[in-house]
DNA sequence: GCGCAGCCATGCCTTTTTGGCATAATGGCT
DNA sequence: AGCCATTATGCCAAAAAGGCATGGCTGCGC
């Protein structure tokens, strides 16, 4: 049996006469008639009536008429899934990222890509950076939207820069530094910082360790957060003042004052990262895409071109 | 496409390699090549990622797998199910009965007919004799086990006699009939008697009808019942007694007595009916031989060959 | 009631699809 | 670099499907 006998068989049944199913199937008369046949010698069981006036159904015949209308609806539907599939608009995509410095980004291109690919089921997954890293490399994250991984984490993970925010300092607006236009490094260093945490944030660890060694001074750390969110509210509290970056503003506007650092070039990077190895899906291209576009028309730095592992 | 072209994928893709899959299907493998070849062209997706050491699957061809499996195994399954339909193994079953008068035979058919076929779904519907008529003629029902309807409801009937039942009156235990051995039709026209309603059982009404018109008296008629329970009931609260005839033994049993009609040989019969130009299923063809084998192997008088309208 | 019209089946040949055999190409592994 | 297993390709044979002509049936109208 094969799917041209159901089509075929289902023509006739439709049409109840050979000839005007054979007319829609653009085939003779004849060559239909000995299908069907063929159909019903296999299946041992007479599905049609033939009269001289038209055809009707047998019990067998109307039973086996919606299993083949079903079967045959249920062979285009999945030829189609399959092709969704591959051009990126159907099928399940893990995302990974960091919340804080994805905020000018992501839900723009999250709502920009459900409404072009409705049918993608995209499954966001917040966590730390060693988490992300590993998502990626383990394969349960297709992409990663964070801030670049730390150099022992790089292993197998390619990036690719997005958006660059610069270095600036969070403070509430009774500290004095709000006073000042910039703050230099040196005044800083004296401050207690609240700083993120060091196991799951190792490179935002070393960037302040490498930004206070190039004046050979170390920082005190007054407070180890887990989040960005715990940051803001420890500053906020007035228990230290934070290294952050322009991304601030958008979590946490009008809770903070912020300051440009004195004469400081260096910035905070938020990209894509993805397994080297690991394929990514059409749909997930298709995000990329998005993420690309929403990062040249928004506010702020300039995007650069992909790095890699 | 053609479900050859998916039995040929979903070999692959469960042996993981062509030579494999084309060995257990039996034909050569640059044949199975082809197909599936023709099959990943026509869909337009790479289903199977080839290599020198076998096969893998892409996404796409995982997707497809799944859909395929459960397509072939719809497909086994609808041709099944039909063939159980024609066999009389599967389908609904509306059969239309006279709940008294079928007490002896009906119960065991059933059970030994859903042992036989546990995938029919047999409706039962109680009806009075006239509905079962009409039930039959427009349809609704298959078969009717039921005695041969009136003169007048015989239009597109057949009917076949399963069981005869020999005819007797029903009354209390305080009756004084019940010192006789046997009760002559002359002393019953005197007695007030309990007979079903003449609108639900004409036949029952003439029946009676005829056997007194044959001493050319009138009965006395005390009450009309609506159900042969009914009757029952007021015959044991002495309202009357009752022409009855064997069966009524069965079902109520104890509740009354029963007396022979002296010299009388008619009987009451109860078979099985159904609609001349009706179709009667597979399933309603079995139904009925299961009904011949219970009444030739039950007690009581012998079923007689068929009749017809 | 006889022939005609419409419909489906059958016979025969052609076209298309599929299968088989031999063999080439590929790519990892030793 | 060469070997080995695996898949792909070329070519022909076999099978399946299709087309055309025609036969057979049945119901309808004249």
């Amino acid at each position: 049996m094969e799917l041209r006998h159901l089509r075929y068989f289902l023509a006739v049944a439709e049409a109840l006469s050979f000839t005007k199913a054979a007319a829609q199937l653009r085939i003779a008369q004849p060559a239909l008639s000995r299908r069907v046949q063929d159909l019903e010698e296999e299946i041992g069981v007479d599905l049609l009536k033939r009269s001289p006036r038209g055809v009707i159904l047998t019990a067998e015949g109307k039973l086996f008429r919606e299993k083949t209308r079903h079967l045959l609806k249920l062979a285009d539907e999945s030829v189609e899934q399959v092709r969704a599939l591959a051009r990126g608009q159907y099928g399940d995509l893990h995302i990974g990222y960091s919340p804080s410095p994805t905020v000018e980004i992501l839900p723009p291109a999250l709502a920009a890509f459900q409404k072009a690919f409705p049918q993608v089921n995209v499954l966001l997954h917040d966590a730390s950076q060693r988490e992300l890293a590993e998502g990626l490399q383990n394969g349960t994250l297709e992409l990663a939207i964070m801030v670049p991984p730390a150099d022992d984490q790089t292993a197998g993970i390619q990036f690719e820069v997005l958006r660059t925010y610069s270095l600036c300092v969070a403070m509430t607006a009774v500290h004095p530094f709000a006073r000042m236009k910039s703050i230099p490094l040196e005044r800083l260093a004296a401050e207690p910082l609240v700083v993120l945490g060091r196991k799951d944030y190792p490179e935002a660890d070393r960037y302040l360790d490498r930004l206070f060694a190039s004046i050979r001074v170390k920082p005190r750390i007054a407070v180890e957060c887990d989040s960005a969110s715990s940051l803001i509210t420890e500053v906020e509290a007035g228990r230290g003042i934070a290294l952050a970056n322009t991304v601030f503003k958008l979590v946490a506007g009008k809770r903070l004052l912020y300051r440009p650092l004195t004469g400081t070039t260096e910035v905070l990077s938020v990209g894509i990262a993805r397994a080297s190895k690991g394929d990514v899906t059409p749909a997930g291209e298709n995000f990329c895409e998005i993420l690309r576009k929403i990062s040249n028309g928004a506010s702020g730095a300039k995007p650069k071109s992909s790095g890699s592992a």
